[in-house]
DNA sequence: TTTTCTTACGCAACCGATTGCGTAAAATAT
DNA sequence: ATATTTTACGCAATCGGTTGCGTAAGAAAA
C-alpha cells in the first residue's frame, strides 16, 4: 500500500509536460533548428515552412521557454529595477513609466526592493545579475555609500541607469531633478506665506537628493535673512514613524516652528497627522511642504503643498536611455539628465 | 581599415565573461558536478572540499547563472504577479506584502501590468509561463471575462492565487474582502451623516468586487428606505478622467446628489477635485466615500472617508498560500479567504 | 550539358547548472 | 585477511532553445 501511495504522489507531481520545439519538429518531420528559425522568421527558411511551423506551434499550444532561450543567447529581454520600496507613489509611478517603454520594446521588468538597506541592495544587485537582466535601473537605498556592487554591471557592459537617488561619482547615466532649486522654491513659498521659523526634515546627507534639498532650504533661508537653526533640522530615514517622532521633537522645543519643509512626503504626512492629533491647525499654526508626490498634493491642498516630481516621465526616460545603451555598445554612457519640477 | 574597425567593435562587445562552475572546477581540479554540489552543501561532498570550493568561488567572484539553474531544475524561484497597474496604493502595498514573504523564502518577484486590458493580461500570463514562474498571483484586469489563459497554470500544477479581483468560478485560492459589507457600511455612514441622495460610481459588473460593492450600496439604501435611482449609478473604469466626467454628469442632473459612494479611490479623488474646482463644499454639499486606500483617508479626513483595505496583509497571505501549494502538490487549492475591512 | 550560385534545411555543439548512476578508495565488519 | 559498507567524487545526459557550418537539390549561368 505504501508503494501505491507513493505512486499516486508521483502521478500527481507529474506535471503535464510543456510543448517544446522538439515536439513540433517531430510532428512536422523537420529539425528543431528549422522550427526555431521558422518561429523567428529567419530568412533561410521558406515562407511555406515558416507558415506551417507557426501554425502547428499554435495548434499545439506551444509557448517558448524563455529560460532556455535566454541562457543560450545570453539575453533575457528583462530589465531589472532596484528601488528602496515599491509602495511609495513616486516609486510606483517610476516603475509604471519604465514598464510603459520597456513593454513596447518587448522587455519585461524584474523588481526588487532594498528597503533602504545597503546589504539588501547588494544581494539584490547580485540576484539581478544572476538572472542575467539586460539592464538595470537603480534608485539607491538610503544606506548605500559604497558602489562596487555595480562595477559588475559595468565590467560586463550591462546598461546601468540611475534615477533620482544617484551615486555621486560613478560614470553612468543618471536621471535627476533639480533638487536644490525645488527645495529653494518650496522654502521660499513658506517664507512668502509668512512663516518665520521653518524646520527641515532631511534624509541621509550622503544621498544626493537629500543633501541638495537641504542646501536649497538653507539657501532660501539665507536669501530672506532667516537664521539657520540647527535644532530645527532633523535627519532620519523619513519613514512614517520617524516623521512622527521628529515632529514630536520639534514641538518639545521651547520655540516650536511654524512650518516644516520635509524632504519627502511620507514624513510630511506624518507631521500633518501628528498636528491634527494634537489639535494644531494646519496650515495656520503649522504649514507643511513635502516632496515627491503630486498626487497627494492635488487632493489635500492647501494643507500640504508639495513639489511635483515627474516620476512617470523619469521612468520613461530611464528605460529609453537604457535601451539606447544596449543598441550602441560603444556609447559613452555618462549623461546626467535633469528634469524640471512643478 | 574597415576590418580593423570591426575588430574594435568586436572587442568592445566582448563582455568580460562571467565565472562559471567550470572555471572553478578547472582551477580546483575537481569536476563541475562536485563544484555544483559543494555550493549547495550536498551531503556527499566532504566538508573540506565544500569549504575550499566555496572559498575559491568567492575569490573568483562567482555568481550562479540563475537561468541555467532554473532551466535544468525546472524551478525559477520566482513568483509572477499579474495586476492591472502598479501605481495604485492598493496594488503597490499588495506587492510589498507579497515580496516580504517571498523574499524571506528566497523567491524573487516578476511583475507585469495589464492596464486593465484583457488581451494584455493574456499575453502577460503567457510571458509569465514562458519564464517559468513557480507560481502566479493575479488580480484580474477590469476587462477580463474569459479565464482560459489560466488553465495553462492549472494543467501544469503551477500554484495560482487570485487576490481582490477574482474570477467567479475558477477553482483556485482566492483572497478577498467582504465587499458587500464594506460597501453597505460605507453607504450607511453617508446616510447617517444625513445624505439623502447618494450616487454610486461603479466598475465593470462582471468583476466580483464592483458587483458586490454596488449590491452593498443598494442594500443599504433599501434598508434605510431610500430609493435606488438608476441615474445616480454610473459605471466606468473608475480612472482619473472617468471620475471627472462622471461627477460632471451628476451635476448636470436636475437634482444633483449630496453624496457619492465610489467603488474606488481614484474616482473618488477626482470627484473631490471636481467639486473643489467648481466651488462645491466637501463634505457639506457633497460627501464622498471612496474605497481601497487607508493611507489617503488618514490624511484628508474628514473630507474623504474610505474603506480600509488590508492590501499589505492580502499580499502576505497570497504569497504564503502560494508557497504552501508548492509544498503540497496534492493540496486541493480552492480556498477563499475573506479578510476584514476597517 | 556542365559549372556556379542560391535556397532551404540538418547536424551538432553550446549556454551553465543539475543529477542519476557508477566506482575507486577508505572505513568498517566479519 | 576478506567481505561489505560508506564516503567522496566523476561521467555524461539533460533542460530547451540557438547558431555556425556543412550540404543536397534546384535554379541560374556559362
Amino acid at each position: 500500500m505504501k508503494l501505491a501511495r507513493s505512486e499516486i504522489y508521483k502521478y500527481m507531481k507529474q506535471q503535464a509536460k510543456s510543448v517544446t520545439i522538439y515536439d513540433i519538429a517531430r510532428k512536422m518531420k523537420v529539425s528543431p533548428a528549422t522550427v526555431s528559425r521558422a518561429l523567428k522568421d529567419h530568412y533561410s527558411i521558406s515562407k511555406e515552412t515558416t507558415r506551417a511551423v507557426k501554425k502547428t506551434a499554435r495548434s499545439m499550444g506551444y509557448l517558448p521557454n524563455t529560460l532556455a532561450s535566454s541562457l543560450r543567447s545570453n539575453k533575457s529581454h528583462t530589465i531589472g529595477i532596484l528601488i528602496s520600496r515599491i509602495n511609495r507613489p513616486f516609486m510606483s509611478s517610476l516603475i509604471s513609466g519604465i514598464e510603459e517603454v520597456a513593454n513596447r520594446e518587448g522587455y519585461n521588468i524584474f523588481i526588487s526592493q532594498s528597503f533602504d538597506s545597503a546589504s539588501k541592495e547588494v544581494s539584490n544587485a547580485e540576484a539581478m545579475f544572476s538572472s542575467r537582466v539586460d539592464g538595470l535601473i537603480v534608485s539607491l537605498a538610503m544606506e548605500t555609500i559604497d558602489f562596487k556592487h555595480f562595477e559588475l554591471f559595468k565590467d560586463k557592459h550591462i546598461p546601468l541607469v540611475f534615477v533620482d537617488r544617484v551615486p555621486p561619482e560613478m560614470e553612468a547615466n543618471k536621471i535627476v531633478i533639480d533638487n536644490f532649486n525645488a527645495a529653494y522654491k518650496a522654502t521660499e513659498h513658506l517664507i512668502k506665506q509668512g512663516c518665520k521659523s521653518i524646520a527641515h526634515f532631511g534624509g541621509a546627507q550622503h544621498r544626493n537628493v537629500y543633501k541638495q534639498r537641504k542646501e536649497g532650504y538653507e539657501a532660501a533661508l539665507q536669501k530672506y535673512q532667516l537664521s539657520i537653526d540647527e535644532k530645527l533640522i532633523l535627519y532620519s530615514n523619513l519613514g512614517e514613524e520617524e516623521g512622527f517622532t521628529m515632529t514630536e521633537q520639534l514641538f518639545q522645543l521651547p520655540q516650536s516652528p511654524d512650518a516644516i519643509f520635509s524632504a519627502n512626503d511620507t514624513a510630511a504626512v506624518s507631521a500633518i497627522r501628528f498636528a491634527r492629533d494634537k489639535g494644531i491647525k494646519v496650515p495656520q499654526e503649522l504649514a507643511v511642504v513635502g516632496f515627491n508626490d503630486d498626487y497627494l498634493a492635488s487632493i489635500i491642498s492647501p494643507s500640504l503643498t508639495t513639489i511635483a516630481h515627474p516620476a512617470f516621465e523619469m521612468g520613461k526616460i530611464a528605460a529609453r536611455q537604457l535601451l539606447e545603451q544596449k543598441e550602441n555598445v560603444d556609447l559613452v554612457a555618462s549623461k546626467t539628465t535633469v528634469l524640471k519640477t512643478e
